[in-house]
DNA sequence: CGTCGCATTGAAACTTGTCAAACATTGTGG
DNA sequence: CCACAATGTTTGACAAGTTTCAATGCGACG
């Protein structure tokens, strides 16, 4: 959609069908920033596969429009509107959601920095889930168009690109097993454990980390009620393979926890 | 791996490690069959976008190395093996299916006549899961290298393979919101329209079709035991929503069965 | 300082799993 | 072609795990 089209839906006071069209739009728009450069990003190596060349990684620097920044409750973007971009996540961290006609909700991954979003929208166009930030962050916007276009030039990024939505496949079917396996003390350890392993791998501690969603996001990831979970930390606890204050979670026995899995 | 690396390995007796290596090759070289050609095949349009030119059909053509017939209750491709493949199901079903090394499976999904097969190999060059052929089936075989190829030079091709992908993300997610929100009987009556659906989608009846799956497969998609699948099809045929002689399903209230969702 | 959302904990209810037995179906070898 | 074995299915009774409902405490924020 031209931005002619967008002063146009203006003129008039716009449907909510015609907003929703246009608000995720004209906030990329007016957020755009200075170039935003990955030749210089310090988490390049997770948007970019090793051994580029200059030349190429500043091919890559021209398809990331912007940054963005959402915060905290805010939406990156709703199930059904249009998918244009994806996101790589540059700081903070974000639920993906997937709502119900009924109200059920089950959230299906929780993103920090490195990683990646808006995946969903390829298949049809359209977004399928809603993406909620869980604090103040910042997303690269990336055009997938342009994206596209790059991975038909460069062997490696294409096969990146190829690797990444693998990943999230991957991912997903481990969650499936979660799902349908596992009982709930099973389930938190689990969840603990990789969500320590993503930290570490993004240099911060292992052992004691501050959980960003609530006992009931954690749930709804989880497939069981926010009660279980919080029983099921307690047990924990009091079995000392864990110290939780709240959401500042100290894993004591990480074997241990790994032993419940 | 080329084929001289193969007769050495078979020089003298192959450790299993090194057969595991080359098991899945050789069944693919010596099933080698004449020319595929997806240009006539019925299946073409799930396996290429609408639109493409005779010359770009033929591109795609040569990159069909073979098809392969999987007898039922055998393997196309087992966890850990060498990813090199992309398969679509000519004819015929299949389970994709995770192992956890504690014995616990998970069933990821059903694949039939038109699905594609693994797409989680190319996050690590190693195949995930398990697939297993639920009768006798047949698949098209393509070299991913060489599809990758071809994405590069048809802009619409790679756009088919994206959304390929993506699809295969859109599935999972639903499906983790059937494990993680859903009862029993929910599960059971989404996962008969599910299949209904797909059914009609090749041009078969959506009211009775062939299971192709014992319950224990069907709970081990679903997360629940096979008994609890079998009491739950009683009861949907206790109250008239379908007729269900063992592996035989006539649905007959589909709108009743859609109400338990 | 009160309110609101979040977290914890207990008791009862419900769903599903477990174990066991009987029956049905399929495939195989005599 | 039949008999038998193996596998798959159905059903019941009981146990276990999880949810539901309810009460209470905690902490952030206006």
């Amino acid at each position: 959609m031209p931005s002619s089209a967008i002063r146009e839906a203006f003129e008039s006071v716009p449907s909510p069908a015609v907003l929703r069209e246009i608000v995720p739009i004209v906030r990329d728009e007016v957020n755009r920033s200075a170039a935003v450069r990955c030749s210089t990003c310090s988490m390049r190596n997770v948007c970019t596969p090793p051994g580029l060349t200059a030349e190429e990684l500043s091919r890559v620097d021209s398809i990331v429009c912007t940054t963005r920044t959402v915060r905290r409750g805010d939406t990156l973007f709703r199930s059904g509107d249009l998918f244009q971009y994806l996101y790589a996540v540059r700081a903070g961290s974000f639920k993906t959601v997937i709502v119900h006609s009924d109200g059920r909700e089950q959230v299906t991954g929780f993103q920090i920095t490195g990683e990646t979003l808006g995946l969903d929208g390829i298949y049809t166009g359209r977004h399928n889930g809603d993406v909620v930030a869980l604090e103040d962050s910042v997303v690269c916007v990336i055009s997938f168009l342009q994206l596209e276009t790059v991975c038909r030039e460069i062997h490696t990024m294409q096969h990146h690109v190829h690797r990444l939505m693998s990943g999230e496949i991957v991912r997903e079917s481990r969650l499936m097993m979660l799902l349908g396996t596992m009982r709930a003390d099973q389930r938190v350890a689990a969840f603990l454990l990789n969500l320590s392993q993503r930290f570490k791998a993004l240099g911060y501690s292992s052992a004691e980390f501050h959980l960003r969603m609530t006992r009931r996001e954690i749930g709804c990831y989880l497939g069981m009620k926010l009660e279980t979970v919080s029983r099921t930390l307690s047990r924990f606890q009091r079995d000392r393979l864990l110290d939780a204050q709240g959401k500042q979670i100290r894993i004591l026995d990480p074997e241990g926890l790994a032993a419940c899995v």
